[in-house]
DNA sequence: ACCTGAACACCGTTCAAGT
DNA sequence: ACCTGAACACCGTTCAAGT
């Protein structure tokens, strides 16, 4: 016994003096590469066995400081929440509810990921936190708390729908996501589907840059007449 | 040799005769037979293995009727999109439009999990078909074709960004998809979180109801002001 | 032509044992 | 306290053998 714990003790010395390249485990360095592997080989090729190879430990040992992978899971897209810049405070509440939604959608953007997560795993904090804040900025305008109520979920259906819809279009293409529009086009038949064999010419026509944003400010729009006409009571809307 | 045809042909005979319950297998039985399982247990439920022991076949022999789990993903998304009627030719196209709308949201809910294989899986003709309808119904308004390409990303995000996002909110929970919400309030500190907290009490308290009409029709009205801000050209706008 | 047993290379997670 | 080997109950899919 006392040979079993001097040889225990040189080990760890030796350990901690050199030779153990790999850092401590931990939630945080458990979700930072959860990250890592899910931006560059997507969330398909992240499992509990490959991370924690890659972190340098066995499987098992990861269960130690998570409860199991649903918490990484949840706790990455919290990570990817806490990325969004809080809103200027100075400017309007509708501009700021649009940058909000922009910034947003460049997190998710650079998380391709994170969309899909973002609605299926519970919220965490930083998730939270965005929420009540594309929500404190919609109470600031003068829209009544119904109309608020609605701003919230419908700039955050376009936000998410929109990302999602267009990386399900770019999904099995690599960099090139045009390839992918091509076999659609080459798979159907264009006088049968004419329209949507145009639809698909003018993607790959790059004729649909910004839509994301005139769709947002279409909605903001509608958003900002709903009230003011609500709020101007009797209308003399035109 | 003899012997070995003449047992084949009695068992083959018998089971004609009786014995046998089981269905032919084929294509469509089994995504019949998948689409079930997965309105009644979740798409989670659904694996290869029981869906064969639910036809009365070993697992292996899916594989002589379809190519992999994927394709019969994509024919399930397909079933659901076959199940939109097709919009009355009568109406005008942005009515037109929105009962198509209002229609494949009402499919999507009917299969909750068809909403996020609807963005993941390759679109099958079923699909195909959906889209040249609602591209159909926007060319023949006199939209500009930009406008259209952009009327048909607004309306089916929203159609498919709403309900995913709704059916979040719902999916741990049973019937009662009030639990998750109260869950959610108590989980969060209503002090630190006034709006998040106060927008969860608005959905208890069921003042919720019929957003997601209101906002579709917001996307359109927007939609129908845009072109026809376009069309008259220079802006009598109000 | 269609069905199937055995096998392969994976999963997430638990439990008891190690230091 | 933290790490880990062995094991459990699953996956999707292939291949060769059966009738």
């Amino acid at each position: 016994m006392d040979v079993q714990c001097t040889l225990y003790d040189l080990r760890c010395t030796l350990s901690s003096v050199s030779s153990d390249t790999r850092e401590p485990l931990g939630r945080q360095a458990i979700v930072a590469r959860a990250i890592a592997i899910a931006d560059e080989r997507g969330v398909d090729a992240l499992s509990m066995r490959i991370l924690a190879r890659e972190l340098g430990y066995e499987v098992m040992s990861l269960y130690n400081h998570i409860r199991n992978k649903d918490e990484v899971l949840s706790a990455m897209v919290d990570a990817v929440a806490a990325e969004v810049p809080t809103a200027s405070v100075a400017d309007d509440p509708l501009t700021a509810a649009r940058t909000l939604a922009m910034e947003t959608r460049a997190a998710l953007v650079r998380h391709p990921w994170a969309a899909s997560l973002w609605l299926t795993q519970w919220p965490g904090p930083a998730r939270v936190g965005h929420m009540e804040q594309l929500l404190a900025t919609f109470s600031e305008t003068d829209m009544p708390p119904d109309v608020a109520h609605l701003a919230f979920h419908a700039v955050n259906n376009h936000v998410i729908g929109y990302t999602l819809q267009e990386q399900a279009m770019a999904y099995e293409a690599g960099d090139a996501g045009d390839e992918i529009a091509r076999r659609f086009l080459d798979g159907i038949a264009a006088e049968e589907f004419p329209h949507t064999a145009a639809h698909v010419r003018q993607h790959l026509a790059g004729e649909t840059g910004s839509s994301f944003e005139v769709v947002l400010d279409l909605i903001l729009d509608g958003l900002a007449r709903m009230h003011r006409a609500d709020s101007s009571a009797v209308g003399t809307d035109r």
